[in-house]
DNA sequence: GTCATATGTGACACTGAGTTTCATCCATGC
DNA sequence: GCATGGATGAAACTCAGTGTCACATATGAC
């Protein structure tokens, strides 16, 4: 029994495929938009079968989605790492920074990328959805943090959506402004609008 | 031209079949489950055709999330009412009851609806996406009240954002208590959660 | 009353997403 | 070489949603 977690000569192939296969989808997607682009389109632009393809990705929009699939857990590893005296809402800001680091790693990419989700409604009703998912994660993060009854699961779920608001509006505010405002100082606002005291 | 807004007996007859098909809609998602019903289901059901169900409601999910679609420029209009004195966030906070108040009137039925929709990850989706565009409407109002330079777009878009947040975790605890708790009080908890300064 | 028009409806065909099933191919281990 | 299992492709299928057309009915003008 090879364990499931076990990464294999296999899976490192079947990652290599996802990402060419995302990569194809993208450009795509971005020249005739995402609605005009069918599954039988992407499957032979990407030299693979319609059958393929859909493995790969449960559904057209995951293609784009794929890659936002790893954030929540990493938002949520990244709370329980942060000191247990921090609150709540500055920890879940600095949790947030693994999201940011990766758009000033690649701030072209991640412009178009954000674009394309913001400016197409299922792309952008899915990942509400995604983001809606990472919530128990979240919560349940900062539980560890802080399992005394200052808290509640009330609590830490408006904090935790709130967070992920404020990531959102400050990419919005982000895109509008062709990625010349910083990320970080709009995401700074966003959260200093909410500060819990 | 007979005005759009004007009000004759064709548009009372129509709401009257959109509300009778929402119902027979509702009742039969509850029974069978969202996924398993057909929309030849329930045009056999209402006793129209696919074709006329379709045109009431655009989607499936429509038939069902069609009754909470007034309610993003009636939180508007109440945010419009609200004294010019009163800070954002109580604003919003009181501009809520609208919406509180229709679960008040009735509680099984609001209870019902409410389960349904979060247990069904489609209508949970096209919930989050339907409240994602009451925002714009949300900020407007806000920035009406108070056009000074205290507050920016980004900060009314967190702040109109995350009060809808507060919206729904307080109504995912309020049915995880089978109604039980009041669902004021948990609103309250839930803004006090972020009560900016 | 009659005619013209507009509107609601049903029937039908069509596209496209997503599911399922089956046959085949190929790499790995024996 | 041979068996096994995972990856692929082909094809049929269901169902949501769109668009078109024909028909019926109700409303308004004359």
């Amino acid at each position: 029994m090879s364990g499931a977690a076990r990464t294999n000569t296999r899976d490192i192939a079947r990652a290599a495929v996802r990402a060419e296969l995302a990569q194809v989808a993208f450009e795509l997607f971005r020249q005739e938009g995402f609605a005009k682009v069918t599954l039988d389109d992407l499957a032979a632009a990407a030299g693979v079968s319609r059958s393929t393809f859909l493995r790969y990705f449960g559904t057209k929009e995951d293609a784009v989605l794929g890659a936002f699939n790893a954030h929540g857990t990493q938002v949520a590893d990244a709370l329980r790492a942060r000191p247990a005296d921090e609150d709540d809402w500055t920890a879940l800001r600095r949790a947030l920074d693994t999201v940011v680091e990766r758009y000033r790693l690649d701030p072209t990419g991640s412009l178009a990328m954000t674009r394309l989700v913001q400016d197409t409604p299922a792309l952008c009703a899915r990942q509400l959805e995604k983001q809606h998912g990472w919530r128990p994660a979240l919560v349940e993060a900062l539980t560890e943090r802080d399992d005394s009854s200052r808290s509640t699961t009330l609590i830490r779920s408006v904090r935790a959506a709130a967070a992920l608001d404020c990531l959102n509006v400050a990419l919005d505010h982000w895109t509008a402004s062709n990625g010349h405002l910083d990320l970080v100082e709009l995401l700074d606002e966003a959260f200093a609008a909410l500060a819990p005291h």
